[in-house]
DNA sequence: GCAAAAGTGTTCCGACTACACCCATGC
DNA sequence: GCATGGGTGTAGTCGGAACACTTTTGC
């Protein structure tokens, strides 16, 4: 991650080196006379999935209600464990699959939560199994989703600053996964998958500002500044809504964009 | 990452929502009759471990021989599997201090690995066992490791463009970790962990050069730039390598530093 | 006409670029 | 002295910040 800019979680440490290289390598031989001390894990994959909902200025996370042992009844983010034969991102759309319906999103790989003790069946007097969660970040258009109903409702978007507590270490995840929007909007083109095809500069202006703050700049200058990029292009087409003047339509240029993918286009 | 910037993999795809919820939530209960179907996995840890030579230039890897099967005596990058209580982070320490003895050094995660077929082992016909890999990106100072000589010497550093091919998909994460590398040194004060407590701004610049490139900066501009940012303070000691004017000698700020650490500092 | 939203232009200023130039040391 | 590397300064330029102003719509 690049990323900017950061992408979290990191650690400044001391290590007296004690050597003891009885499975060096990686992955370790399962053959090995060490075997018996290695940890059993289940893999789970647990995703922050976000939306703009730009009329009102909001970010929008999914959260579900857990209707299972353990932590029942309480909200977290939509997750599974991954099956056999079935990559990491084949689980996350899978669980993105079951929640919503969307026609495009964009998603990508988070951070990886692995310590002990983040589960409660990890208990040592409980099977002794470790359970591994490897979140992925999701972004969907928020008009576009249709959220699928399941038993009584558990299934919410909630505005970021109302986003009640939530299971396990799943706050975690939405602080981090937050972290990564705000960076990926500044240095990458993610908002065009969450517009429409078609939109105006002050739909993009709106969205830059619902997730970076209402102060991260003057509309007029984010105007000439994402316009002197050259990726949007004008269709000619006109929007009005309600009052004010038409704005003009634009288009987000793939080919266009696609010389700059390394690294410009700062935002902010 | 910006991490500034990006930190890689992302993906662009469409989901036509199916609806079946029978392991919603996350992670699934293992009473769950859906458990056969899951995935058990080994969870390896493998860090791409950087240090720079300042003074011939050169970002090297650490990369280690395999001794074991599978992919016996190919080179790869230093790696275990979880043991049972150890969190991936204490698993990551574990293997550095295995394999280099240093006193300082910087460590964050990269990056999960999953896909079936990565490790030979996961054949169908073998062991019904996944192998997963979390993938941790160091930062060591040159000078200061020693490396661990074990057994016939299976250790080395190479110089980042003449790494060998690695075994499973270590390429992949170094190619991945040297991304990070880069952005992280342009927002980021990891410069500070590799080099000297008392450096000279030469020192500075020739790590920034060796990692990105020659042509990233001119050093007097370099020079003022950082500065600027008064994060750095003059010594006042003086440090002379053969010919030409003796270099101040300057130590990172920490406390200077701080208010600082949430985005600004663009070098480069 | 007036309010509301889109779109244009202008001025100021800080930061980056590309140099030229001075300083202190080893030989 | 001269080569080598450290350190300072300056002119040009580009881009962002702030804000005034014009244009086109609905009512």
């Amino acid at each position: 991650m690049p990323e900017q800019r950061d992408d979290g979680s990191a650690a400044i440490a001391s290590v007296a080196g004690s050597a003891s290289a009885e499975d060096s390598a990686s992955p370790a031989n399962s053959t090995n006379a060490a075997n018996s001390a290695l940890a059993d894990f289940k893999v789970g994959v647990d995703n922050v999935i976000f939306s703009v909902d730009i009329d009102r200025g909001r970010v929008l996370v999914l959260s579900v209600m857990r209707d299972d042992e353990p932590a029942i009844g309480q909200w977290c983010l939509p997750g599974t464990l991954v099956r056999q034969g079935e990559s990491l991102e084949d689980a996350a759309y899978r669980v993105l699959s079951e929640k919503i319906r969307v026609s495009n999103l964009y998603l990508e790989q988070l951070y990886t939560f692995g310590g002990p003790d983040r589960d409660p069946r990890e208990a040592p007097d409980s099977y002794n199994e470790r359970y591994l969660s490897v979140s992925y970040f999701a972004l969907v258009r928020y008009d576009e989703a249709q959220l699928i109903a399941e038993g009584v409702s558990g299934i919410a978007w909630y505005p970021l600053a109302g986003v009640p507590p939530l299971a396990f270490d799943h706050d975690r995840i939405v602080e981090y996964g937050y972290r990564r929007l705000r960076n990926k909007l500044e240095y990458s083109p993610v908002a065009f998958e969450v517009l429409p095809d078609r939109f105006t500069l002050g739909e993009l202006f709106q969205l830059y500002t619902a997730v970076l703050g209402d102060n991260f700049s003057d509309y007029s200058n984010f105007r000439t500044r994402v316009l002197r990029l050259g990726i949007l292009r004008d269709t000619g087409e006109k929007a009005s809504r309600g009052a004010g003047r038409p704005a003009s339509l634009y288009v987000f240029d793939r080919e266009a964009f696609a010389p700059l993918a390394d690294r410009p286009m700062v935002f902010i």
